[in-house]
DNA sequence: TTCGATCACCTAAAAAATTAGGTGAAAACT
DNA sequence: AGTTTTCACCTAATTTTTTAGGTGATCGAA
């Protein structure tokens, strides 16, 4: 795949739908991304084609249609994303996000434990050796 | 500012440049950017005049330059990037990325307090209102 | 079996992003 | 003073993204 890899807007809302349904048709897609069809199918057809020829997505055949999947997931990419900004230092960036307003304190609070029991995996895992 | 902002690559590259130096002029953001002048001196002009258009930017003149400002920061950017991908649950993100190998155990310590801290914070500028 | 719906595929128009050439004015240098 | 450099500004070519029309094949229903 690419290093240098930018995802378009629409191709953002085309793999969210794909991450979200983990497989998805052309019409799947087109359905749940547009379902008043502000967006023609086949536009969303083009653009499934298009992200296919850049690795983005792969497709596999199902009778008479074509079944995409994304091949990157979301964490792949918004790490991706948040290690261009930061150039790296991710801890920089979980302490920006901490302080701004963007958390909830209910996020917050989750967090706090999410952080301690990662914590508590690092040292398992680290006793068994990896 | 645009609710549904979303930078380009290349604008993206320019406010890095910006955040860095905080102001530049024209010059500055070419030279920091492409200092072996792969990219043409008015590209990055132009690319500057279009991200004041969307208000991106801002500049001031200095004599008989412009020096310009990056008008949302790299923590705006990052929050409503990632709100955008995971459609607010960004715990489940912080997750994600507690469990990637990206943090060192002691980056995962000071997290901790971190956390502790703002939520700390937060009471306090509760309470005094705001 | 005929008709309409659905599909992949081909094509291309429209819009946005990216790049840079050219001009004239002001500044700096010689 | 004359030449070169630097700048904003104008313009446009190129590329990429976004959109969708048209064709023919296949499938299902009437």
């Amino acid at each position: 795949m690419d290093a240098e890899f930018n995802p378009t807007q629409r191709e953002l809302e085309i793999l969210k739908v794909l991450w979200e349904l983990e497989e998805a048709s052309v019409r799947e897609v087109h359905e749940t991304l547009s379902p008043d069809s502000q967006l023609h199918f086949n536009t969303v057809q083009t653009q499934l084609r298009i992200m296919d020829d850049k690795g983005l997505v792969t497709h596999r055949r199902e009778g008479r249609s074509f079944v995409y999947r994304a091949l990157c997931s979301r964490e792949h990419l918004s790490s991706r994303f948040l290690h261009k900004l930061y150039d790296g230092s991710v801890d920089q960036l979980m302490l920006n996000m901490l302080s701004s307003e963007s958390l909830s304190d209910k996020e917050l609070k989750e967090l706090e434990s999410l952080i301690a029991d990662a914590r508590k995996n690092r040292k398992t895992r680290r006793k068994k050796g990896k």
